[in-house]
RNA sequence: GGAGGGAUACCCAAGCGGCCAACGGGGGCAGACUGUAAAUCUGCUGUUUUUAACUUCGGAGGUUCGAAUCCUCCUCCCUCCA
């Protein structure tokens, strides 16, 4: 690939490069780059949403690049000031150590392992004195700090800000005069303290690093962020099935960015998918080759096909999928009415919701649906329950 | 400190003594049509022992045969004056 194609690869789906002639320069000089990715210790718990960053680093690396993926375990006892209720517990070390182990597994499904380097910053401030401290922060004025758009605002409302808030960017800047990074990586809400970074490193005398932000995925529904409280995520340990009936889901347009910022497929190659497409192909076969490609990310490719395929038995063939819970439910009085069956195996919420269902023709018992809400079922029944296109459980009255 | 306005189900928002489990919209769920897409159409959207009953309209009391609706107190939010 050329220069200018690994450019396009690089810029594919970013939010914003700064500055984009530097990063050619970057890149042209052959050099092998140093790609920069802070993380915070927290507990993770990631979704595909998170991974949008991770591919970018793992594109970096395909390039020959050095990725450093940064835990900012002295940082996470400071508290990020973009959030509100700036109360985060501090985390002993055997957590930070605990969440960084999990962190590796899951982000080896992206990165390759052996071009990765993984770096907690608390290495260079644990040693750092007060002076040192002061010094660093001698480097920066409160002017320009204000100009970060949540301080500029509370300090507009008179609302606080705690002095050591104003520690966060400065730290985070510092790692990467600490790791003399050529290119740091981060969320859109992340642009204010890689600028930061690029300041601190040409105080340093050091070239400041290019700085790329990504934006913030979508989710199932399309429009508001991919998160896990608002249920529209698909995670990173979920089955094969249920990642493959979510991108399922998701609508034409939105499956093209997600092909920009999930898929690690070419530019060229997207182009010629949606030209495809145009001319004729059914998007739903490009939706396959989306979560064929993302699911044998997490899993493996067998994984992959089989869950395409189960996905072409019960959507396209009506087929009953293998997987489903199976359960037993006591009828103390020889017999229990549907709605309270459904809602004893939990395929709905209340027996209010069991019924409507029911009256909405959305119940099959083994294919056959159910039309009368107070059915009988006599102990020692035992059938398939289905409510709706994807709830099933196994179920039999003892 | 003073004067007003507001708080209704997941969200917005009607209702201002009985016809209110509460209009309408959004969202969500289900059905039809499809490609588990979009768009569209239809229905549902408090709970239960479901032809009926029970709990819900910021909180606590009160008036009344009957209150989301009227009265009193309390909490929180907004606007204006000082």
């Amino acid at each position: 690939m050329s220069v200018q194609e690994n450019l396009e690869l690089i810029c594919r789906g970013t939010e914003e490069v700064i500055k984009l002639d530097e990063l050619k320069q970057k890149l042209d000089s052959g050099k092998k780059l140093k790609i920069k990715a802070g993380f915070d210790p927290t507990a993770p718990d990631l979704h595909v949403g998170h991974t949008v960053l991770i591919n970018k680093m793992r594109q970096f690396q395909d390039l020959g690049h050095e990725v450093i993926f940064l835990i900012g375990d002295f940082t996470g006892m400071i508290g990020d000031p973009s959030g509100k209720s700036s109360t985060r517990k501090a985390l002993t070390r055997e957590q930070v150590l605990d969440n960084a182990k999990t962190y590796q597994q899951q982000i080896y499904k992206i990165l390759d392992k052996d071009k990765t380097t993984i770096a907690f910053n608390s290495q260079w401030f644990n040693t750092m004195t007060a002076a040192d401290m002061i010094e660093l922060s001698a480097q920066y004025n409160v002017a320009r700090m204000l100009e970060r758009d949540d301080f500029n605002k509370r300090y507009k409302s008179g609302q606080s800000i705690a002095v050591h808030e104003f520690m966060y960017p400065l730290v985070q800047g510092y790692d990467s005069v600490a790791l003399k990074a050529d290119v740091e990586l981060g969320g859109t809400d992340q642009k204010f303290n890689l600028l930061v970074g690029r300041h601190l490193q040409a105080q340093a005398g050091q070239e400041p690093q290019v700085v790329i932000t990504v934006p913030l995925l979508e989710g199932l529904d399309g429009v508001q962020k991919m998160s896990k409280s608002l249920g529209n995520y698909i995670g990173i340990d979920e089955k094969p099935d249920v990642m493959f009936g979510k991108i399922m889901s998701i609508s034409d347009e939105l499956m093209w960015r997600y092909f920009d910022l999930l898929s690690f497929r070419s530019n060229r190659d997207l182009a010629a998918l949606k030209q495809a497409v145009a001319n004729g192909k059914n998007p739903r076969d490009a939706k396959f080759e989306l979560a064929l490609e993302i699911i044998a990310r997490f899993h493996d490719q067998q994984a992959a096909e089989t869950a395409l395929a189960n996905f072409k038995a019960q959507f396209q063939k009506g087929a009953i999928p293998e997987d489903i819970p199976v359960m037993e439910l006591n009828a103390e009085s020889g017999e229990m009415g549907i709605a309270h069956i459904l809602k004893n195996a939990g395929l709905c919420p209340s027996t209010s919701e069991a019924i409507r269902m029911v009256n909405q023709g959305a119940v099959k018992i083994d294919g056959e649906k159910i039309t009368d809400p107070k059915k009988m079922m006599a102990a020692g029944t035992q059938g398939v329950f289905q409510v709706g296109k994807r709830k099933f459980a196994d179920i039999s009255l003892k």
